[in-house]
Formats: C-alpha cells, structure tokens, sequence
DNA sequence: AAATTAATTAATCATATGATTAAAACATAA
DNA sequence: TTATGTTTTAATCATATGATTAATTAATTT
C-alpha cells in the first residue's frame, strides 16, 4: 500500500489531527507565520509524520486552503443553484447562511482575502465544479441584482456597488472584529455575536434600501 | 557617531530606500512572507546596509507599521478634532478623505487588519499621540453618531452597525478588490478607480438610509 | 507465530534566512 | 596628504525551518 493511497483513506485519526492543526492555524495565521513544528506540535504529533502524510508544507497548505475556499463560496452556491427564488429572499437566506457560517469560522474571509491578494488562490480550473459554479453563480446573481435594479428606483447604480455592499456589510464585521472587540473597542464577544444575528435582519433591509426596492 | 544617532539623521538616501523597499513590501505581503534579501533587492542596497541602519528586521517592520497605523488612522483625526461640523459635512468629508486615501494606498486595510488580527498592533500607549487621539476620535464620533441616530427614525439601532457598515462601505471593496479584478470579475483597475469616486458620493446617502436620516 | 506492511520516532540533513564581522571604499577634516 | 570617521561590501555565522532517513514499534496478513 503505498502512501498517495493512504492519503485518500479517510478518518485516520493522525492524518485528520494533523490537516485539523493545520487548518486551525494557517487559516488563523496564513502560510508564512506558520511553521510545520508548529502543526506538529499543535496536532500532537511527530513532525516527520506531517511529510509522510502530505508530502510538504505546501501540499497541505493547498488541501486546507481549497477545503477553506469551498466552506466560502460552497454556502453560496449550494442554495443559489438548485433554489431559484424570489430576490428578496434569496437575500435573506444568503445572508442568513453567511453570518451562521462565519460566526462559526470567524477566521475565514481575513484567509480568504490574503490568497486572493497573494494570488495563491485556485486558478481557474475547468475541472473543477466549484470553480465552475462560482462563476455560474456570479452570473446568475448579478442578474438578480440587474432585476431587482431595474424594479427599484437606482436603474442607474452599477450591480457592483450593491454586490460589494452586500459582501461588505456581511464579512467586513468579522475582519474588523480584533478592533471592535479590542480593550478599546467596548465590544465583548458575546455582544458581537449577538449584533451579527441582528444584522441577518438588518442587512437585507439595508441592501433593498441600496436598490431603493422600498 | 554611533548608530543610534544615525537612524535618527533623516534624508539619508539610502536608509530611505531601505525604509521604502520595506514599506512596499511589508504592506503588500506581510511580515512574514517578506525576507530581509527582497528588501535589499527592492531598494538596492547590500543586505548588510538593512542592519547597519535599522539593526533588525522587527525594528524595521515596526517603524513601517507606526508610519502605516498614522497614515490609516491619522488621516481620521486630523479633521475630527480640530474641525466640529455638523454630521452630515463630517460624514462627506470623512467619506472622500478616506477614499483618497485609499486610492493612493490600496495595501493600507489588509495590511492594517492583519497586524490587528496577529496581535502586532501597536498596544495603548499612553505616550503616544496618535493613539490617544484614536481614542479620543472613537467617542467623539460616536457620540455624533448617537445624535445622528437621536434626530433619525432609527432609535433602537446600535451605533456599531452605523460605525461597522461605515467603515466597510469604505474599506471592504479595497480588500476585495483582487477578487473584483480577477479575470472572472469583469472589472478594469479603471473601472475600479472610477466606481471609488463614485462611492464618494454614494457611501454618504446609503449611511443616512441606514440612520434614516432622510 | 512468522512474515509483511504500515505508522511512528529520534536523529539528521540541506537550505533559507536574519544577523554579524572585518575589510574596503568613500568622505571629510586637519 | 594624512588622519579620522562614515558608508558599503563580501564573506561568514548561527539558527530556524522544511524535509529525509534509518531504525523501532504497531498493526495486519498468511
């Protein structure tokens, strides 16, 4: 049984403890800032067993972060696709499912963001049908939005600055959040929480006010 | 002349070229992903020369960071404190000053979200200036905000979501930009540009919706 | 049980990387 | 010009870090 087999085999538990530290900490800290010892020492295992189950530091990187950029963009596609529904409440049901998934990873845009902007993320691959989907997505949401402008009273707003302000006003909380919840921010964790389930209500109100629906 | 003595000369041609070799690199892929080498690449100038100036690479990385805090932070201040207006000048002028400022140095947020999430952000000091006067900023501002919200039909709502969607509608799109630039996001660095200067405009009307101002 | 395969470990390697040194080049002053 | 201080360079150091190896232990198969 050779070891790319193996790779595949699933729920062994070292190889599991090792891609559940490394996830935790490059999504926390990014690919430089997190050294192999370190995955290690966090999985609770034997540094050479990080090699013999992915290879390098680069090749696990590369598992995490494509499990990463699905967990983002997989919640919104998954809904996108198969539910066509009314604009306004595919606004809330997007909204809705991206602060659930963020209050659960927190950790997830700033990572994102950082692999966009180090082109370290994905390249367009044909092969791949979340990639596939994303663009399948941005399509048909944008012309929703498209829609929804021509309904409202902004037909002459571009379909960018609604499409920004609704991923702003969900994922800029969260990247934000070391600076709200600082000595100085006044915010407590709880008391964030509790704000970022208040917004499921109030950003779709604020983005239909955007488009001028109302 | 010792060393210390000379780090305080300014205008040395080549200790700027060192400090803005830094700069870029440090503000566009972090601390750690930045090695002393592509520093002295960058500006040109033997590895060496980086100790003899800045004696280490945490030295270094920390006066870029100050420069970077003052620049993102400084450019709030300077007109909330000495300049009281009313609230809807105050939000006009914040809005523009800041995408100005953006435009100019759109590595500013993440580069600012990242030392804050790592922990990096320089800790209240109670010498320093800008940061009492973050401070000082914050409550003044705030309380703006809370009369804003006093005259609006939004009673109930807490002045971290004014504060929270201010600073995202502003901030967000520069961090996602490489996204919104990809190949797949149809959007030229012009197009771009052009889209922030609308903003100017729109990011003011879209927070008196949220205060229901108007 | 014996043989075979897989998983784990301690030790070590090779290179990258931040930092230092000693000497050379350059500038300035006497 | 010589002397003195400053800046720059090439070479080197020390450690960090990703990766490998050879041996050991554990598990599985025959």
């Amino acid at each position: 049984m050779n070891k790319t087999k193996k790779i595949e085999d699933k729920d062994l538990s070292t190889e599991e403890k090792i891609k559940g530290a490394a996830k935790k900490l490059f999504t926390h800290n990014g690919y430089s800032a997190t050294r192999t010892r370190d995955i290690a020492k966090e999985a609770g295992i034997n540094l050479a067993l990080l090699n013999y189950y992915f290879r390098s530091k680069k090749k696990l990187f590369e598992i995490v972060m494509k499990e990463n950029v699905y967990l983002f963009f997989g919640a919104l596609i998954e809904n996108m696709n198969n539910n066509p529904r009314p604009f306004e409440k595919q606004l809330d049901f997007l909204v809705g499912r991206y602060i659930d998934l963020l209050l659960e990873n927190p950790d997830l845009p700033l990572f994102i963001l950082n692999i966009l902007q180090s082109g370290k993320f994905p390249q367009e691959d044909k092969d791949d049908p979340l990639l596939r989907n994303i663009q399948h997505m941005r399509g048909y949401f944008l012309k929703n939005i498209q829609d929804a402008l021509e309904k409202g009273k902004a037909k002459n707003l571009h379909p960018f600055h609604v499409v920004t302000n609704l991923m702003g006003l969900i994922i800029f909380p969260f990247i934000a959040s070391p600076m709200m919840m600082a000595r100085s921010g006044n915010i407590s964790r709880k008391e964030f929480e509790r704000l970022m389930i208040e917004r499921k209500e109030l950003i779709p109100e604020w983005i239909k006010a955007v488009i001028k629906l109302k």
